[in-house]
DNA sequence: CTAGCGTCTGGACACATGTCCGGTGAAGTG
DNA sequence: CACTTCACCGGACATGTGTCCAGACGCTAG
């Protein structure tokens, strides 16, 4: 009975949502971003395609659930004992490297996070949240939650370099590996 | 004789070109993203929907096209007295001020610049290019077009925060009023 | 056993998207 | 003045998108 889709689930259904976003990444995987639909996803995951759309409003929405699971199971930020430049490039890199498996499925993350739907829009704040005090544990693990101004501006800078490398590497000026070394490189140059 | 779009122009084409391109923005400032067609820009110029098709390939070609040419045709990069960190933000509010006036049209390019089209890809590459060497000449205006490692990394960096900063601003998570005001924190941190 | 409920199904829908093609009118050329 | 060429037109097409609804299926309770 805990979920984020469209409503509270299940289990039965939440196996269902479970197989659909599953599918999305094999079909995106298979066949790319265009020629990705609602429909055959569902026909991959073996549901009708009305079923799908029970729980997912759109492409975008399933698409930026795929992105949105994978990045909440991941492992809390390591207080490790290195600085926090090093701190901040592990968890950029972290994220960069959630959804680089397959090009197509980032570029196709990229594309859905922008989506105009209430749903894409909801996990949208969602995520930036996530990413958001992510960051803010790494710079600085106590004080995490209350970012002095100066905090704040670097934390914004961060923000905004993901943000643009996620969208270099989606039109193809970068690859996910390169993306990754490259905000590295910001960050040495904010920290 | 001289145009962008789909092949080169006579003199009348360009007009159509012209009167599409402009029906575009106030559609967008009408109607909003959504309920933005290429058909309905057609009738708004007061030209069929398969002409229209011939210039443009999609939507996003012609919002991105839109912003090309607002790009396109500021005046080059002022070497003013002042430091490169005020050339700098300059370039970067210019920039992200071209399409602001209406929010909407804002959010539309967003999305547009990350079309699959070829031709979105063919004027994403112009664009991306352009606001390259607009920031270089800011930068170092007398080293132009050869930049230093240091230099392009710090290129790099600002790169990546235009385009966090845009998608940011399509996404809502801020105005563009703020959008240019933290980019200068940005470029303040950065050098 | 049967009734009820939750879940999934199949298909029809209204609409958008991008392509194609035969045709029309108005410029430019001899 | 005929004749070609060029830009535009109108509409049909195949495909995709998201919604809706009547019904089928299986599980659980009485």
């Amino acid at each position: 009975m805990t979920e984020s889709t469209r409503r509270r689930l299940s289990d039965r259904q939440a196996g269902t949502v479970r197989r659909l976003t599953d599918a999305a990444v094999e079909e995106v995987r298979a066949t790319g971003f265009d020629g990705f639909t609602v429909r055959n996803v569902a026909r991959r995951a073996g549901v009708a395609p009305a079923t799908a759309y029970t729980y997912f409003t759109s492409k975008n929405h399933l698409v930026t659930e795929v992105f949105w699971r994978r990045l909440s199971t991941l492992p809390p930020v390591r207080p490790s004992p290195e600085g926090p430049r090093e701190r901040v490039v592990a968890v950029l890199r972290e994220i960069a490297l959630l959804v680089s498996d397959e090009p197509e499925l980032a570029a196709a993350c990229t594309t859905a996070l922008l989506g105009s739907d209430p749903d894409v829009q909801e996990l949208r704040l969602r995520i930036g949240k996530t990413i958001r005090r992510r960051l803010l544990s790494a710079l600085n693990p106590d004080r995490a939650g209350r970012p002095t101004p100066e905090e704040g501006r670097v934390l914004n800078a961060l923000e905004f370099a993901y943000a643009g490398a996620l969208v270099h590497a989606g039109m193809g000026y970068s690859s996910y590996a390169e993306m990754a070394d490259r905000l590295a490189e910001v960050v040495e140059l904010l920290l």
